[in-house]
DNA sequence: CGGGGGGATGCTAGCATCCCCCCGGTGCTCTAGT
């Protein structure tokens, strides 16, 4: 029997046994098609990477096939609160048990639990995994799969917040890299190739799903005064009946909008990272049981909240990246019913979001820890050099990945730091570091620049969505945008058959700035995505010598 | 990057203007003390 036929029939049966494990282990009775087209994908040793709207059944994608395979599945999870509803969840099903490892409780006596085979699943956060001996318990057990569940984390934390992230393609290594499933509801081209190349996914199947929601209206209200701006934010939450979640900017905006709401005698609840874990919690159940008429919230509410009937989302500031404010509206209307999406505009209000991209690596404290780890020929633990510099251990980890991705420095699997053999020197390493780092920063800029364009763009704005993410939208208008209904839309892009010299999605190269892709095409200029500075818009009257197709 | 607060100045005794300084978002983990 040739090969094929016998990858042929394995395929066919794969789809035969995930139904029925659905079924039979979970209770789902149908799957759905890039759902079992996942799980086929892992059940034949394939990486994969899905991009699947909330709601859509992320999670079946791994814990289906998790069960068909020997060994737990290694699910990373960014919330320790995300981590308790999906164990309580497994709980519930015939699934083989499932256990969260972290520090609400014994570390020790979750992995206990894992190593003596009582769980088929165990959920750890990046931290617990830049742990070398959580790593090596695990690696003993032979996890059957790796699953990372909002993986838009490993671009938009890895490099500053939480380096940790950057650190899970070392460990997916370490555990012998079983098939790994990279999940998240949205991320634009460049995220994705960040996440697979970050993770280290072998030529993983990209499946993306469910990206347009046409339930959901956009629109943009432009103000001068901040004054103004709030004025008309409340007026539209305290007039509007149903659920609404309001974003804004600021702890402190927070409370504010959340008190003035109340005063207009409606249920508003602020959430921010700022309150008691009680207050949290309390508002989130309030959310959750429909017992509230509007959250109004910092970036921090929204992974893992599960109501379909959001009827609105308004934002009182504009976030970092379209990435950042399709997440953030996406959690409306997701029971297919419409609601809006409105942004409250003020240009002024990117300047906060500019401030948190703008922070630079320390070049200074860079060329200290190469030059350090150097003179110390051998190996030094990751802690004691972070005491030495008075440096926190995740600042360290923040230069460490820099400096490890100029190949000066590599760390072993015991989490200790070695200068690379043949590595530059350390003046050298730390320059192309911080070029690393700037490189970053200028990508971060373009997407809140790709914000305003958003915000300020007279054309579709779904489609203008639409097209940084990749996704092709024929239609000449949608209808359900401010601009499309107040005609202020101008022409569709031409036809295809007259697509000039730069499709959409052409690799194209710069004079200035290299190779970049392009995003969207209006009539008279193009997006492009560059690897080295990001989002740019060009006209395309100008654009003659200094653009080529690649 | 932009907004807000506080203090000093400035022109004429209370109020305007300026400048300077500070602040601003996401969560994990480990430890010490109740």
């Amino acid at each position: 029997m040739g090969l094929w036929t016998r990858l042929r029939g394995r395929f066919g049966r794969h789809g035969r046994r995930l139904r029925a494990t659905a079924r039979e282990r979970f209770g789902w009775q149908t799957l759905r098609p890039g759902q079992q087209e996942a799980m086929e994908h892992l059940l034949r040793g394939r990486d994969v990477l899905l991009v699947m709207p909330t709601g859509g059944g992320k999670s079946a994608v791994y814990q289906v096939p998790a069960l068909l395979l020997d060994g737990p599945a290694i699910v990373v999870s960014p919330l320790i609160a995300l981590q308790r509803d999906q164990v309580a969840g497994l709980l519930r099903a015939d699934a083989g048990g499932a256990v969260a490892v972290n520090s609400t409780s014994s570390v020790e006596a979750g992995l206990e639990k894992v190593t003596a085979g009582d769980a088929a699943f165990v959920f750890l956060s990046p931290e617990q995994l830049a742990k070398p001996d959580v790593v090596e318990r695990l690696a003993q057990v032979r996890p059957s799969l790796i699953a990372i569940d909002e993986a838009h984390c490993v671009s938009s934390w890895g490099h500053d917040f939480r380096p940790d992230y950057l650190r899970l393609g070392k460990v997916i290594e370490r555990l012998g890299h079983p098939p790994v499933v990279a999940l998240t509801a949205t991320a634009a081209p460049n995220v994705r190739e960040e996440i697979v190349r970050s993770l280290g996914l072998t030529r993983p199947a990209t499946l993306v799903r469910g990206f347009d929601r046409p339930n959901l209206s956009l629109e943009v209200r432009r103000f001068a005064r901040e004054e103004d701006k709030r004025r008309a934010l409340v007026e539209y939450a305290a007039s509007r009946e149903g659920l609404g979640l309001v974003y804004v900017a600021t702890r402190k905006a927070a409370e504010e909008y959340a008190a003035e709401l109340a005063g207009r005698g409606r249920r508003a609840e602020p959430y921010h990272a700022g309150m008691r874990g009680a207050a949290r919690t309390r508002v989130h159940e309030l959310f959750t049981a429909g017992e509230v008429d509007t959250v109004v919230a910092t970036s921090a509410f929204g992974m893992g909240i599960d109501r379909p009937d959001v009827r609105y989302v308004l934002h009182a500031a504009p976030p970092e990246s379209p990435d950042a404010y399709y997440q953030e509206i996406g959690r409306a209307g997701r029971d297919g019913q419409p609601a809006s999406a409105v942004l409250f505009y003020r240009q002024e209000d990117l300047g906060l979001r500019r401030f948190f991209t703008g922070g630079r690596a320390d070049a200074e404290a860079l060329l200290r820890v190469a030059t350090l780890v150097r003179e110390h020929a051998g190996t030094v633990p990751a802690g004691e050099l972070a005491e030495l510099l008075k440096l926190s251990t995740s600042h360290l980890s923040r230069l460490v990945n820099l400096l490890e991705r100029a190949g000066a420095l590599t760390v072993t699997g015991t989490g200790d730091l070695r200068y690379a053999p043949g590595g530059p020197e350390p003046e050298r390493a730390a320059a192309r570091a911080a070029e690393l780092d700037e490189t970053r920063r200028r990508v971060d800029d373009s997407r809140i620049d790709m914000m305003r364009g958003y915000a300020e763009t007279r054309g579709c704005r779904r489609r203008f969505l639409l097209a940084y993410f990749g996704e092709p939208y024929a239609a000449a208008s949608c209808g359900a945008c401010d601009t499309c209904e107040n005609g202020d839309a101008p022409e569709p892009p031409p036809p295809a058959r007259d697509r000039g010299e730069f499709p959409v999605q052409a690799k194209v190269t710069h004079k200035l700035w290299g190779q970049g892709t392009v995003m969207s095409r209006e009539h008279d200029r193009i997006t492009v995505l560059f690897d080295s500075v990001g989002y740019k818009t060009l006209s395309l009257a100008v654009v003659g010598d200094v653009l080529r197709p690649l």
